[in-house]
DNA sequence: ATGAAAGCGCTAACAG
DNA sequence: CTGTTAGCGCTTTCAT
């Protein structure tokens, strides 16, 4: 065990404890936590003269220590499904920025979809005794969610939680801005718009689904060409290979995140396919890589950066002020379209399938399920 | 304060601290930390009560107390300078992975390249008492580092580290990768080979400038085409605008990062020149989503797992061996370059600049440097 | 206004 | 092998 003792560096460093400022300050303990924590009643006098001493010898508090006494870590748990997923970081910075303002630290975890990693992550959580935690996997056990209850940690989700008093929940208005994008390309003239949805396991992704079904059917459109892609470039790309395998493929795909946009994209340029004058394409989330695409992609934004302020404010707002467990919290974050260069007037065709057949012809590999028919979208949706 | 007492909720739950485990099992509260701690020498039997205990009450060890007594944390600091980097992500991921795995936190922050941001890490790292710093900003004030060594914090820098003992270092060779680029470059007949730097203050990005301009120079060609970038997409945007100006424009353009070849590759595709027809452009670290950009990119592989993994364990050796303060661990990270299809032979041509002259006119938004010559590349690079 | 002392939850001597 | 006890560094009564 390594451990800084007075016998190790005699000269060196000290314990440099409030015991030690204590003594070169002149003053007892209490008085030295009281001067650091900004107690008024202290004599400014003998503040002074302890600020000094911190100074002189840098030093900070122990928050272990603190946290100990106080039953609060300052410690707010972040949990994310893939840290790699570039909808993620802007998230976690926003949230760390806020973090530092508050004095607050993040314990960061990502789950990358795995169980285990899940049940570690709370794990950790509970261990560090974390004084709130934001869930932002878009789907979680529900058993693992009962450890954090019990302890009474506060708690905020993103589109999954359950709606049970005293947990907090970030509502996503998905319709609104897939309402936005398939009106956007109806009035383009599409009539075969596709969807790439996300794996269905994921609430986020069956919502998103759902809303892009429901705004097809308000406008006389039949959502039947759904392929189920993993939310990453490689599902959009296989998908925009099932897409044209068909005898009558879409001239527009509409897709469940800029993952997926971003790799049928990538799949087009293989392929020979124009964008947007072969075929429209929108994303979902907008991330800033989304700017940046080639064309620039349209698509629905989702602000991480207000996500992640809603997430952490709703947090801070039970802790501080713990009005916790009565009432239940909502809030509701709107998408919205925007425009870019993805899209654009359907290409007229006289029949079916009038693009160049052969550079339409499709790799072997294929991992995504053609999926047609508003079916089973049910089926394996957690909640 | 909000604190989960006896009197709080005396029939829900009970402290449930050790105590109360010890009670329940009628063992010590010392039997209970053997047990839960698998001390070898505890009686098979009394730990099976304890352990039955614990796992009915879902009683979870309170790390800050252990912490406490131990001196040790079990947090790894790790810094970065912007999580919204795609290169930092995939670093945080199996940082966290090899954390999860040795039973560590990570304490993470991103100073996004402000002063007082890197100031505020620190504080942090030695307010939470950390037991080790990964420094992976490609540059730092040397002051604030002087804070973690007084506190004999084991530290490992990328790149940028003070080379003195007891500090690891992780060296990059920049070198290798960049020079199979420029001769690959070269190969394909080009001659005006562009560079488009980082900022020079990152030492980081100057060690890759100096990289280009030796090897530009072991082949006997001038490094006179340099353009000083800011490592983002728009920065790569600019400074292919700046390098179409010129009358005779580069060839083939190598960048100091993928984010600035993107940005490249997007300013190219607004400027009708075919990326690699008209133009080359090489990237450098190799992000996940390098091989999604359209064409996908050839660049420098700096392989973000690797860098972790060698951070990680060689905090981890210095933590768990205390093999510190004696002698100075250098490790080395090589960098080499991954093929593509973002370069194609040199376009022929008889004199300068026989592209379409009028798809290569700068938008007149400017922000990046244009700065001939091997010149004053020393100036404000840290160290 | 200041200090002495108790105790946050845990581990590690030290005794038995 | 098990239990008792003294802290780890801090905050906070409770006296003064």
């Amino acid at each position: 065990m390594i451990r800084y003792s007075k016998s190790f560096a005699p000269f060196l460093l000290t314990p440099m404890d409030i015991r030690e400022i204590a003594r070169r300050a002149k003053v007892s303990i209490a008085t030295v936590s009281r001067a650091i924590n900004r107690v008024p009643t202290v004599d400014p006098q003998l503040a002074k003269r302890v600020w000094k001493v911190v100074d002189e010898l840098g030093y900070y508090p122990n928050t272990q220590a603190r946290a100990l006494v106080l039953g609060r870590s300052r410690i707010f748990g972040l949990i994310v499904s893939e840290i790699t997923n570039p909808f993620f970081p802007e998230i976690v910075q926003t949230f760390e920025d806020l973090a530092v303002e508050n004095n607050y630290e993040i314990l960061l975890t990502s789950t990358v979809h795995d169980p285990k990693r899940m049940e570690s992550s709370v794990r950790r959580m509970i261990e560090r005794r974390v004084d709130g935690v934001a869930i932002l996997t878009f789907g979680m056990e529900e058993s693992l969610i009962e450890h954090l209850r019990d302890r009474k940690v506060p708690l905020v989700f993103v589109d999954v939680g359950p709606d049970v008093p005293g947990i907090a929940n970030i509502r996503i208005n998905y319709l609104n801005g897939i309402r936005q994008a398939v009106q956007h390309l109806a009035a383009l003239r599409h009539r075969r718009i596709a969807f790439i949805a996300g794996p269905q396991y994921l609430k986020s992704a069956g919502a998103r689904r759902e809303a892009f079904e429901d705004s097809m059917k308000e406008i006389g459109l039949s959502p039947d060409l759904i392929v189920i892609g993993d939310h990453r470039m490689e599902g959009g790309m296989n998908a925009l290979l099932e897409l044209n395998k068909l005898n009558d493929p879409p001239t527009a795909v509409l897709c469940s995140n800029d993952m997926t946009a971003i790799g049928v994209l990538r799949e087009a340029y293989e392929q020979n396919i124009n964008i947007p004058d072969d075929l429209s394409v929108v994303g979902f989330d907008d991330i800033h890589l989304a700017e940046f695409t080639i064309p620039p992609l349209t698509t629905v934004q989702m602000s991480q950066h207000d996500l992640a302020k809603i997430a952490f404010n709703a947090l801070l707002q039970e802790v501080e002020y713990g009005s916790s467990s009565r009432e239940r919290h909502n809030y509701e974050l709107v998408t919205s379209l925007v425009l870019r260069r993805s899209t654009a007037l359907a290409p007229i065709r006289k029949s079916a399938a009038t693009l160049p057949k052969t550079n339409r012809i499709a790799k072997s590999r294929r991992t995504s399920i053609v999926d047609f028919g508003p079916a089973n979208h049910n089926s394996r949706v957690t909640d």
